[in-house]
DNA sequence: GTGTTTATCGTCAGGAAGACGACTATGATC
DNA sequence: GATCATAGTCGTCTTCCTGACGATAAACAC
């Protein structure tokens, strides 16, 4: 087989799809959109679109993301957070069918985003909504008689699930869940988003030691905030370090 | 903007390339071929090909695989090791002007094999070798005025460069570093493949306390070798295991 | 036999994590 | 205002894991 050959190569379609994740009420939540159009018409799905002809898949994913949330994107390498959401590229999906109609190569994002208002509808969804992932991905199971019963569109279960695996191992190794916090929040906040992600209960002292005594995760900012109810509790922001070592243990499994 | 419109979207050529790492001689090798036609003509690069119309991405890069290495791969989620590699998906390359003929997703691949006879030239590229990861990644640095010290064609260099750093770090966590491995071996040998991977030397003794003391990482089968020298080592073969905890730890960095 | 090489077992000190007690500083309630 | 509930913060103790390193074992080369 002869490659890269420009008079014969098979023409595909490719797209960015985002698993968008983020913690609203102690829940991992993630963004979908209802479709509009067949197939999988009225389904939910995630939200995502064309690569066009002359943008990077990075491009792609950070102009999906500002459609949908009207959050920035911060480049991989440089995981600061002022308003925007960390972004990276997640896997991508390539079944022969995996769209009814015709090739189509889907490159998944994952963006890690602190709690938003209401997510802003793309022009081309009807509506768009956070949802907990354990409904999305609840088949047909649980869920109460409402639209989240039915599955996501495509092979989207599949990534969202695989989107939710690398969020959960990532901030293990990485100062990754601050991601999901304000720009200044307490330690209790961040050991809720590791509840929330990991769906354990994490013993507050023993968190409390690990979080502070990690050179370089906290800084402290010097106010103190009672947002959360209880006794005032230091603010921190995200410091420099990116890598936990030696990381944070998830309990058991 | 609307997704998955059949009647308008941009056209795109999708390949796999392939990252194909061995330890010979206690050195991290990949597999190059040689390009023989243009762009890039005579430089090395990674082994790949087109994704067919109607093929799915690991099959297409276990496909690739087979041509050139002779290798069958296995699937990511079965991990057994016969006389196959562990194979996997990397990332994808999607940078409009990676390709200059033409608009080019590469969706590379990882595969870690054994050591293995000489590969097999695949009926596109007219040679084909295993080469010191250092060496392929020295750009116009230090190596002899061999061709190999020329960079790699594409962004091949980037891509081999991530899939380095995805088996150092997977080889941390997962039991992977017997991919490396012949189906029975020794642990002084599985040491041997960590510290080429990862260009450090381990403690023998507590790397044999570490490795054997991990429940299904390692089963003996009952026979002995000399063939590293000095005393008879037991054989192993790798166990069910395929996540380690806690952690293989890498030295300092 | 002596030396060399590799494998394997053991010991000891230091660090990190889980379990959990105790105390502190707020707001809510009586 | 006293009491209570809530959340945050500091310690202690035990256990496990790791790194450093001594010692022994079993082959081969000479």
């Amino acid at each position: 087989m002869s490659p890269y050959d420009p008079s014969a190569f098979p023409p595909f379609a490719v797209t960015v799809d985002l698993v968008v994740l983020t913690v609203r009420r102690h829940a991992l939540c993630a963004l979908a959109v209802r479709r509009g159009e067949s197939p999988f018409q009225g389904r939910w799905a995630l939200p995502g679109g064309f690569v066009r002809p002359d943008e990077d898949l990075s491009a792609a994913a950070a102009r999906e993301l500002v459609e949908e949330t009207g959050l920035c994107a911060h480049d991989p390498d440089s995981p600061v957070q002022a308003n925007g959401a960390h972004l990276e590229q997640l896997a991508t999906y390539g079944d022969p069918k995996r769209d009814p109609r015709m090739r189509v190569v889907s490159v998944a994002h994952l963006a890690l985003a602190p709690d938003l208002p209401a997510p802003r509808a793309g022009g081309d969804a009807n509506s768009a909504r956070w949802a907990p992932v354990d409904a999305l991905l609840a088949q047909g199971g649980y869920g109460r008689e409402d639209e989240q019963a039915t599955p996501l569109a495509f092979d989207h279960a599949q990534i969202l699930s695989d989107g939710v695996e690398r969020a959960r191992s990532k901030i293990e190794y990485s100062s990754l869940a601050t991601a999901f916090c304000p720009p200044e929040f307490t330690v209790g906040e961040l050991r809720r988003v590791y509840e929330a992600v990991w769906g354990v209960a994490l013993d507050p002292r023993n968190f409390h030691r690990k979080v502070t005594g990690t050179p370089g995760f906290l800084v402290p900012t010097g106010g103190t905030t009672t947002r959360q109810g209880g006794r005032p509790a230091q603010l921190f922001r995200a410091g420099g370090a990116t890598l936990l070592n030696p990381p944070m243990l998830r309990p058991d499994v």
